[in-house]
DNA sequence: CCTGAAAACTTACTAGG
DNA sequence: CCTAGTAAGTTTTCAGG
């Protein structure tokens, strides 16, 4: 489960989020090693589960993805079994990118991505008619201002 | 600018997005092609910008970053002086994940992953320090439900 | 935990239908 | 737009310090 990260794995890491498709002897030279070690540790983190998947990211606005909205859901449910329904209708749904429960007065909040207003109300018809909700507000994105998967590894250098 | 998709496109992004590690004979046997028209598709693709960074994703929890926060935005400021600087200290903060521009009474949301509720703080601190901002609402993550950078590229598939 | 080398595989490109 | 072929590059494994 824990596996001791040092300051050669971060490094590779840091790689890796910024460009998977690297050589490693790119890798290696980059972090100051060489093929067979950066190898090594990549398998070990892969095994560990801290790398997971390999990915491309793409443009969602040239693919027709022109509408972004953030929902904020509130609840009077909180039973078992409500819930299980719930967190499978959204994990079963590929418009929601994103979804969390929260702590506080908003219970959850989702990331849409869908092509237009249109398919937006066409998705959320089919939410509240498969879970009853209290109270839903749809926060519609104008402009993505960034977007990164990339965790801050920085925060851990000094570790 | 424009791309016409196809639907052997269509499935090569569909492949990519799910494992971009795999081989171009792995991803063309999975969607009915051969290796050199996969991989002049995949040529335009990346030439038109529809696919875009290739990276891992990695796992947050394992690597400390154990607090996510959705931050909602109001401000009272809307020279572009104002904004360009908001934005600038947005995308200068890696702790910042994403960030959207949004219609209505909420002007801003932010997606900020940190270590613990402290790091949170001193982010909050800073920001607040950089910019003027009228109102803001800080939503903590109880539980990552969902997370996926995949596009639902099967609502085009009629097209 | 590293270096260096070798085998297997993959990519990137070309010629030709 | 495809099939087939190939040279260069890359990954993966392994022997040895």
């Amino acid at each position: 489960m824990s596996v001791r990260i040092d300051e050669t794995d971060r490094k590779i890491l840091v790689e890796l989020q910024r460009d998977a498709s690297q050589s490693l002897d790119e890798i290696a030279a980059r972090v100051g090693s060489s093929k067979t070690p950066v190898w090594n540790r990549i398998r070990k983190l892969k095994g560990a589960g801290i790398i997971g998947q390999q990915t491309v990211l793409l443009d969602a606005e040239a693919l027709g993805f022109e509408a972004t909205f953030f929902v904020l859901i509130r609840t009077s449910e909180h039973e078992a079994e409500w819930q299980k329904h719930f967190l499978k209708a959204l994990r079963d749904r590929p418009e929601v990118q994103e979804a969390h429960r929260l702590a506080g007065d908003i219970d959850y909040i989702l990331k849409v991505r869908v092509k237009n207003a249109r398919a937006y109300d066409a998705f959320y018809q089919a939410l509240i008619s498969e879970v009853r909700v209290y109270n839903v507000t749809a926060l519609l994105s104008m402009e993505e201002i960034k977007s990164t998967t990339m965790l801050p590894l920085d925060a851990l250098a000094e570790n």
